[in-house]
DNA sequence: AGTCTGTATTGACCGTCAGTCAATAGCAAA
DNA sequence: TTTGCTATTGACTGACGGTCAATACAGACT
């Protein structure tokens, strides 16, 4: 017992007015924008304050303060912290989704595409690490909305990826096995993220290496769930 | 603006005492219980709490009020509700690796092994299906020491199965290009996650079979880690 | 120049919650 | 019965998320 740690979490700064400051501050002229510049502000402050910290850790009033506003304002762009973190979530969400649909473009024969998405995806993700590791790792646990946006970028890729596979042999292979083959790109898609992971923290492998694994991955992730499991060996 | 959702998220009780009851009632016996059984059933129910709702709506007062017991009392025997979340985190972290270690026997040969140990592994996680997701979703997103925990799990996982390997013909394959196979190993946990997260949501396929189709990407991402990726067409 | 008007902005305020601490009551040994 | 240890209480605090009526800024229109 009498365990010393855990105490507060944060910190607060020292106090702020000088007590003949006081006296000698004026109403303090106010800055004002225009909405969607404040929103752009205030969306931007909370994706970098989510990225540094906890959720539990990031303060209104700090993020308020960083923004040189009161908490009130804050309050009628966001109405919610939650709001604020989730809007962080989703625009972050979406700039991955949107450079790597970029990047792979229809025009390519669906391997190459596919190789181009995820070099893009690596890419961002490199250049991103913060933000992504934020995001896959879900700020708030469980709750809803926030599994939703996550779930919504897997998704959104399983979707892709089943309307590149169109037209091609594969095709035919996909339908046949539905469940085993939702199974095998779920978990391909978990591959990709904790191959991510791992790739960013000890960055010792080339990443068209780690481009070429995925692919590698991918196909064999198929092949499994569309023609069944070998299963053990039949004595 | 002016959007109405957000609001408060916990509902409080009704005022628990009436006027007149204020007057009627005794002190209330204390129940004493031994230091280890009271920590248990704390832990217990801080388990269930954390795996119905969010950290944040999970509050001290409602757990110390289900013990029946004060919220000085639940500080006594964890400083901060943080303590109580990691403890239970762990626990169930425990339990998995516990459950999954004692099936997989050392007498089995390899590939029989591993088998053993998946189908603890998806037998434990549907019949604990509540605590495993939360326990997966990692309740305080990007907490250092929650992620700690989870990452302990499959630091396991990967230490154990390569000492597993040890003495199989793998092993000099395995060692050969240590970090594209430490990405392929980590990746495959990613795979197993995911998949499972996938099954336990839509339960079409059978326990058997989901654990054939793990054994195969196991062997198929050692394969490419081990002799490395295919890479795009030489031509 | 004035003055009017819509809206961006403020700051004081509230309820709740995590966390603290000195005082107290149960139990076992003497 | 008394003593001593410790499990237990409950009142208290500071901070934080969230609310709201009042206010000051900017551009439009005399």
């Amino acid at each position: 017992m009498a365990v010393i740690r855990g105490l507060r979490r944060r910190r607060r700064a020292a106090a702020p007015v000088a007590d003949d400051a006081a006296r000698t501050r004026r109403p303090r002229r106010r800055i004002r924008l225009e909405n969607d510049q404040r929103r752009a502000q205030l969306l931007a402050l909370g994706i970098q304050a989510f990225s540094d910290r906890t959720y539990d850790d990031v303060s209104i009033d700090d993020i308020a303060r960083a923004a040189g506003i009161s908490k009130g304002l804050l309050y009628h762009y966001f109405p919610t912290k939650r709001d604020l973190y989730l809007a962080g979530l989703r625009t972050t969400a979406d700039d991955l989704i949107a450079t790597t649909t970029a990047a792979a473009s229809p025009s390519l024969p669906p391997l190459e595409r596919m190789r181009a998405g995820l070099d893009a995806y690596l890419d961002h993700v490199s250049h991103h690490a913060r933000p992504f590791v934020a995001l896959m790792r879900g700020g708030i646990g469980s709750d809803p909305e926030v599994v939703a946006v996550i779930e919504g970028v897997r998704a959104t890729y399983v979707q892709r990826f089943l309307e590149n596979a169109e037209g091609t042999p594969l095709a035919g292979m996909l339908m046949a096995n539905r469940p085993l083959v939702r199974i095998a790109i779920r978990g391909w898609i978990g591959f990709v993220e904790a191959a991510s992971l791992e790739w960013l923290t000890r960055k010792d492998v080339e990443r068209t290496t780690l481009r070429d694994v995925l692919v590698d991955a991918l196909l064999a992730s198929l092949r499994i769930g569309a023609a069944g499991p070998s299963g053990p060996p039949r004595t």
